[in-house]
DNA sequence: ATAGGGTTAG
């Protein structure tokens, strides 16, 4: 083997010159993957005297962290008895840099600038990009700020290497985005990478109107946006549902030639499924060459989005055919393809597929696809013995499945029951007590449903409010409920009211049982009428010519009373309706809803 | 000799 010749030409060369002993070290070091025993490694540089060596240590170093041995190497090279005499900013810079690419050892980059100051060597500009990424993964705004300030009393803060990962850095802190900004404002020379960064910032904390409003100061400035940039802006287009917008943006990518590679074609395909148009998104995905894992999950996802389960499921049988091996995401896709589409037999054979034939251990997300797919097919008692058989603690998230199925399937007592749990072990947690509330409402036992609701005003609870967004010539349009906040808000509130009295001659009930204020019947209906979704519809009615589709998004669930009344809207209307909301889409057309009241 | 921004789920 090439690596035992290697060695043999390490050892017959130190005897006669210690540097060319220092060569073929680097040269094995080089050659070593992860079949080479590590260890053996380590004993090898010991036999050459080259324990203190800083350039093989570097190199030992680096190779560690694609073996995921960085604890190790790093324990090696700044043993006690090596001499730290030697140590040089590289060395340090290669063991901090493996260390911030490391998932759960972050913190240990820190550690290790910190030693590294300690021992009087001295960081260079290379330093801080990797300390600030330490800081980044850790979502410490406190650390990221002592390692800037350490910048500036160094002298490299005015690197635009250094800055740009600062941008990136306070974009990764949550409250640290105002820094992020005040940084991108004051820098006297942007590159594509720092509005990229900041960018991506944005889009990462759910600020994607002020990402695209960046994108849009960028072309003023007349920086040249690449393609890492145009994902970043396609990411927040996802996010808004803007299809017109991604559109815009992807013939923006024609006509300035940006290069289309692997991950700029993912996130179009990523845009197109979750905007609505699943079938531009197959299109493209036909297209593109070079598919890997997440083009595949990406278009499963948007199928499953739109209850094309089967259509969903042969894409991800193809994938295999293709020698394509899915991971645990692609399970989360396929799981949840066959949940929004009824196909529980699938579903429980790509289960034990997974754990079987792949040896993927099942998280969280996954036994949640299957409680969801069982309490959709109405298998409420299945479901709760399928929790009780998970070997891990059921989270919240799958407990409220429960709980809604319990609610839907008349199995009132057991719902009231895990209902209560959720309430004592999240007592802060909104949906929990509308949850209990509904099922009290179910059981008509009212003073309990007021009791409720005294406990949600006596706690103080941060209710997310309701949101819908639509788009109109080039204006995204974002309603709350009873929103009042439009110049055109009367016209809406009669064009809303028109709509509800439409709506009952045409057999529409109102569920006023949703409703969980406590005030008369009449005024629940009102509270209804004024959900975000139908002020928007309403706005669309009023804005678009008649027989255009029209497209909303709403950032909740989308609620039982506004999914039956867009039925009617949609045949009184005589409008197809896309509705998509925060799990997935439904069309609504000539009374009926693609999820088949499914979801 | 070592550097910065990005895509899939929940």
């Amino acid at each position: 083997m090439q690596l035992q010749s290697l060695k043999k030409n390490v050892v017959r060369t130190v005897a006669a010159n210690k540097r060319a002993a220092e060569q073929s070290c680097l040269s094995l070091l080089e050659a070593c993957d992860a079949r080479c025993k590590f260890v053996q490694l380590q004993a090898h540089i010991l036999k050459l005297g080259l324990r203190n060596n800083p350039l093989v240590l570097t190199k030992f170093a680096a190779i560690s962290s694609e073996l995921n041995a960085v604890d190790y190497a790093s324990s090696f090279v700044f043993s006690p008895d090596a001499d730290s005499r030697l140590y040089d900013a590289f060395l340090f810079n290669t063991v901090i840099r493996a260390y911030a690419q490391t998932g759960d050892l972050k913190e240990k980059a820190l550690v290790l600038y910190n030693a590294m100051l300690r021992c009087g060597v001295l960081p260079n500009k290379f330093t801080y990009p990797f300390a600030l990424k330490a800081c980044a993964g850790l979502g410490s705004l406190s650390l990221g700020q002592t390692v800037h300030g350490s910048a500036v009393k160094f002298g490299f803060d005015d690197d635009v290497h250094v800055q740009n990962t600062m941008i990136h850095m306070y974009c990764c802190c949550g409250s640290g985005v105002k820094y992020a900004r005040k940084m991108f404002d004051e820098m006297p020379k942007r590159d594509s990478v720092s509005w990229s960064a900041m960018i991506g910032g944005y889009v990462r904390l759910g600020l994607s109107t002020d990402a695209v409003d960046l994108f849009r100061r960028m072309q003023i400035a007349g920086v040249h946006p690449d393609e890492i940039t145009m994902v970043s802006v396609l990411s927040a287009c996802t996010d808004l549902g803007a299809l017109e917008l991604g559109k815009w943006v992807e013939s923006y990518i024609e006509r300035e030639g940006i290069q289309k590679n692997v991950e700029l074609c993912n996130a179009l395909i990523d845009m197109f499924a979750k905007c609505g148009d699943v079938d531009k998104a197959l299109k493209l995905f036909r297209n593109m060459s070079g598919k890997t894992i997440v083009s595949w999950t990406s278009v499963i996802v948007g199928l499953a989005m739109h209850g094309r389960g089967s259509e969903a499921v042969s894409l991800f049988e193809e994938m295999i055919r293709n020698g394509t091996v899915p991971d645990n995401v692609a399970f989360i896709g396929l799981l949840s393809a066959c949940s929004h589409s009824g196909l529980v037999d699938k579903g429980k054979g790509y289960f034990s597929l997974m754990t079987k034939e792949y040896q993927i251990v099942p998280k969280m997300e996954h036994y949640g696809c299957m409680a969801d797919m069982l309490c959709r097919a109405g298998l409420v008692n299945e479901a709760v013995a399928f929790v009780q058989k998970m070997p891990v603690e059921p989270n919240p998230v799958i407990l409220r499945t429960l709980v809604s199925a319990c609610r839907a399937h008349g199995k009132l007592r057991l719902g009231e029951t895990i209902s209560k749990s959720l309430i004592s072990n999240e007592p802060t947690h909104e949906s929990n007590y509308v949850l209990l509330s509904n099922i009290y409402a179910k059981m008509s036992r009212w003073e309990n449903k007021t009791k409720i609701r005294k406990m949600m005003g006596k706690k103080g609870m941060k209710k997310t409010p309701g949101s819908t967004m639509i788009e109109l010539d080039n204006e995204i349009y974002e309603f709350v409920a009873g929103d009042k906040s439009h110049k055109q808000y009367k016209e809406i509130y009669d064009m809303v009211d028109e709509m509800g009295r439409e709506m009952k001659r045409a057999g529409y009930v109102p569920s006023t049982s949703e409703v969980l204020l406590d005030i008369d019947e009449e005024d629940k209906e009102d509270a209804l009428n004024r959900h975000s979704e139908k002020l928007a519809i309403a706005f669309a009615l009023l804005n678009t010519p008649p027989g255009t589709p029209i497209r909303i998004v709403k950032n909740l669930r989308v609620c039982s009373d506004c999914h039956s009344a867009t039925k009617f809207i949609s045949k009184i209307y005589n409008r197809e309706i896309v509705v998509r909301d925060r799990n997935r889409f439904h069309h609504f057309m000539d009374g009926l809803c693609s999820c088949k009241d499914f979801w």
